[in-house]
DNA sequence: TTGTACGCGTTATCAG
DNA sequence: CTGATAACGCGTACAA
């Protein structure tokens, strides 16, 4: 390993010349910066990260803005994946303070993010999934020169450092086509939103254009119908008779797609009433959705990779501000397709 | 933080005593090492892995043995992977040496793994795709003390280290549900073995064997007919008809189960002969196979992620031999299920 | 404009 | 049995 001592014992100068040189800092003569800079690269000089985080004891705080797990299951695995990537970075000096809104209470998000801004990060991980709400904050954020990060949701307006997460549009096209290849002779299908706001939802709209979009390229001169449903109070009696009004209205359906989470109130629709050969495919590991996936009851589930999401969201902010990386600022994660048959690798994935 | 000094001032000792207490080097008194062990569980001491890694700079020497690429593509993204962990770990003395050795030949194995024990590595990464001929090495190893890792090919005969890949069995489980998934009517389907000597192959045989298990357990009345077939040189002239013949002989196929990486070859063959109504799943996002999942050809690749076990082989050596960290001895990988629609982020895909 | 010396937390050596 | 001290590679304050 090349050490900056090698590079000043070859250039003729001492350590904090070379030092001075690599970092921009100090006046150094100008033929000796060259001389340096070319033994650097002929060298090959990596500097030790080790040595550098070890002398350097400062701490880093990174803010995460989150929903509460315990209002919506979904937001345990983010929690979580926060959590480790948080444990992982203690020992380079980042800590990570949460910030915890109610996921059905945009004013509760608003008095987060205002405390969040009290606190002085040098970053913010959010999941801005109040769009309106959200915008505000961005915009200070940003005036205030603190970096932030976007997880779940995508809200390119104030341009984020970061984006960790799912193409929305793309796993709405893929569930189109399982749906479809399970039924390749045509028939009606059902796109359905549980228990949102959707105007306030890009992200869900999305889903359903990408739905819609693969079955008008792929009908292949069959008769595939789609047919919209925007649903509430998943947790009601009414909830029963709005679905028994949409197949009753659609006698023919084939299969029924969910847009988030919520698959599960779907399924046990469908195992209350006794109805066995309707394909379901929905978000999210959750609890509720295991049950009726491994009873058979949901067909496939696409997993957006919560507990990576918080964990990379964190990692990725952490490798631009401490470790100075060069890292992607949209990162993608995969659409995994998860069935019965593979669940249990992504149940005890690391990440 | 806390540090080895604090635990040593609190305790009226010097950091010295304090290292041989929580080192168990040398001795020392009973009642100053009782004291110092009880005030480092108080303040809950965690070691800095910098300031270790930094002073102990002394190099680990793994030797990695692997595939050809050149003979075999799909062996390229496990080096891939294995030289993307290497280079991450260069900085904490680790340096993987390669010993490539041809997939066709068993003596090239041979040849290459007595070059290994030459070496004298503190670990060994091994894909063991010979089953007969590698007994013989790991128990040399297991007797000289010198640890190893499996990757692709479990064997548990003398123990490993670690094992990282998938689970065959239930990956042709998997390809069985995705094929009756699409076909829930009934008929005939194909398990298919190209250019492999089956016998030495535990992992292909498993993979039949969850295929078979799963239409076993799901043929709820409905007729499903299983046919098994052992396919060589998928090169040649002859192969075409070896296919054909197997057509004739089971007219009503309705999809196929190709156990490795070798799918293209059947796909290329329906290309030919226009026969489009057959769904076809086989194994790894290699070049050959993405351009027919592109065209539809291939319905489904089950990925191995092949580039993450060498990675993780790599490095669940290094944790455990290098960091000293305990951690899963099987690390079986995910059963990505991979559709023209989410192939995209796999391919970009860090790991 | 440049060189020197100290400290980060840990380990190893050597003297007591 | 124990304490003091040098060293790992880098950053920085201070002296020259």
């Amino acid at each position: 390993m090349v050490r900056i001592k090698d590079i000043a014992e070859k250039a003729g100068v001492s350590t904090g010349t070379v030092d001075r040189v690599l970092h921009e800092r100090g006046r150094v003569a100008e033929d000796v910066r060259q001389k340096v800079l070319e033994i650097a690269k002929e060298l090959n000089y990596q500097p030790n990260l080790l040595a550098r985080t070890l002398v350097n004891n400062r701490t880093y705080d990174i803010a995460a803005l989150i929903p509460d797990p315990a209002q919506d299951d979904y937001w345990q695995a983010p929690q979580t994946g926060i959590e480790k990537a948080a444990a992982e970075l203690t020992q380079y000096g980042v800590r990570v303070t949460q910030f915890i809104f109610d996921p059905l209470n945009a004013n509760s998000f608003k008095e987060q993010a205002a405390e969040v801004r009290a606190r002085q990060p040098i970053a913010i991980l959010v999941a801005p999934i109040f769009y309106r709400e959200s915008l505000a904050y961005f915009k200070q954020w940003k005036e205030a020169g603190i970096p932030f990060a976007l997880f779940n949701t995508h809200i390119p307006d104030y341009e984020p450092l970061i984006y960790i997460g799912q193409d929305s549009y793309q796993s709405g096209y893929l569930a189109a086509k399982l749906l479809q290849y399970g039924h390749p002779e045509g028939g009606t299908f059902l796109v359905v939103h549980i228990d949102v706001d959707l105007a306030n939802s890009s992200h869900l709209i999305n889903k359903e254009q990408g739905f819609y979009d693969y079955f008008h390229q792929h009908s292949a001169g069959k008769m595939f119908k789609i047919v919209q449903a925007d649903l509430g109070n998943s947790t009601s009696e009414a909830f029963q008779d709005q679905l028994d009004k949409l197949l009753l209205q659609n006698p023919e359906v084939k299969g029924i797609f969910v847009t988030n989470s919520k698959a599960h109130t779907v399924a046990q629709y469908l195992q209350t009433k006794g109805i066995s050969q309707i394909r379901l495919i929905g978000y999210d590991l959750m609890e509720k959705n295991l049950e009726f996936l491994n009873k058979g009851t949901i067909d496939f589930l696409i997993n957006q990779n919560p507990k990576g999401q918080g964990y990379w969201g964190i990692y990725g902010l952490a490798d631009q501000l401490v470790f100075k990386k060069k890292t992607n600022p949209i990162k993608y994660l995969p659409l995994d397709i998860i069935t019965k048959e593979n669940l249990h690798y992504y149940i005890e994935a690391d990440l």
